[in-house]
DNA sequence: TGTACATCAGTGAACGCGCGTTCACTGATGTAC
DNA sequence: TGTACATCAGTGAACGCGCGTTCACTGATGTAC
């Protein structure tokens, strides 16, 4: 294979972005290789940089798409529940406590599978402005008015704290008591 | 220098199993390479193999250190309040939930710190056993009598949620508006 | 529409580097007498 | 208590390996005429 054509290039880059939005909330950022990720989406790694300056920009542009994906789902379950915001809330939050969401993290919630990496990343970090953004518009959705409340803040905590705890314990009894306790106190 | 007291060499391996606790914490398990910390340690790195089967069994070690630490310290606030176990529940949760906590991560809570590294493990991870029964402890802690209720679950997601968003939106007004929104909520 | 050629997405080998781990060596410690 | 020697905690160079990144090369694509 050699050059193709830009609407297949284009393609390409997305397929990367996807594949890299994907494994990097499964495996961490340090724990996906370029040359994994390339092979992941179907390529070699020296074109990587024909497309990103660096690994750095493609995790800062694999949080947005992250982030992205999980307000198009945030959405979705809306538009089940129109005119009954209380239900939709509800039902989101049994799903993003449920066993497939911990079990799943490559198409989970970005800020508890991004959270540690960009934590420990320094302030000026280029991953840090999407990952912010992020989480702000996920607390936004989850507040009643167009502006971040409180109480949403605190909803926000404890879905993330209860899902990352769950992952850590996972195999034991606690792992599923956590999301059960949790989903009962929220719903 | 060549061959040391037995009890200096037990001094020894204590201090880097003290530094590693501090360090994993602060970077990530992989953020800290053997190298690293044994110099942090004050030795260099080829003398690490006479002291831990390898980098991972030091891990689970380091990782039983970090919640023995944190044990102490819930019991330190516990008998500044002797007879008034809610006044020192509130103390407690104001501590986990300052900036002083969020800005020191390495002295900080173990299940926050280290969850994101254990998550990832594989299920039969040496690190996974001292990491629950950390865990276990500290939510027995936060219960009422001496068997883990639902409420301390809850509370520790929280805890653990709110303290690990502000890490990763630290800069941010949002960073001290979770801390601040789950301390009057959990207070 | 057809031809000539410059462009550049993707390939695969190679780079320097830091990692976890190993090992021959050192010399004070601990022990046997 | 003093002497002779085996032990082994710590040293520092070296190992193979995988990482992020670079680069000369390929050949279909896109463009100029």
């Amino acid at each position: 294979m050699a050059r193709v054509s830009q609407a297949q290039a284009q393609q390409n880059r997305e397929r990367v972005v996807e594949t890299a939005a994907r494994l990097f909330r499964e495996r961490g950022v340090a724990g996906v290789s370029v040359a994994d990720l390339m092979a992941a989406a179907g390529l070699t790694h020296g074109g990587f940089y024909k497309q990103f300056a660096s690994k750095e920009a493609l995790v800062a542009e694999a949080a947005g798409r992250a982030f992205a994906d999980q307000e198009t789902r945030v959405r979705t379950v809306g538009e089940r529940h129109p005119g009954d915001p209380d239900a939709a809330r509800k039902e989101w939050i049994s799903q993003y406590l449920s066993l497939a969401h911990r079990d799943n993290p490559g198409e989970g919630c970005p800020t508890t599978a991004l959270a540690p990496d960009v934590a420990r990343e320094a302030l000026d970090s280029p991953a840090r402005a999407p990952f912010l953004a992020g989480v702000e518009s996920y607390a936004r959705h989850l507040s009643d008015g167009d502006e971040i409340d409180d109480e949403a803040l605190v909803t926000l905590s404890t879905m993330v704290g209860a899902l990352l705890i769950s992952r850590a314990t996972a195999g034991s009894p606690l792992s599923d008591r956590v999301l059960a306790a949790t989903r009962d106190a929220l719903t």
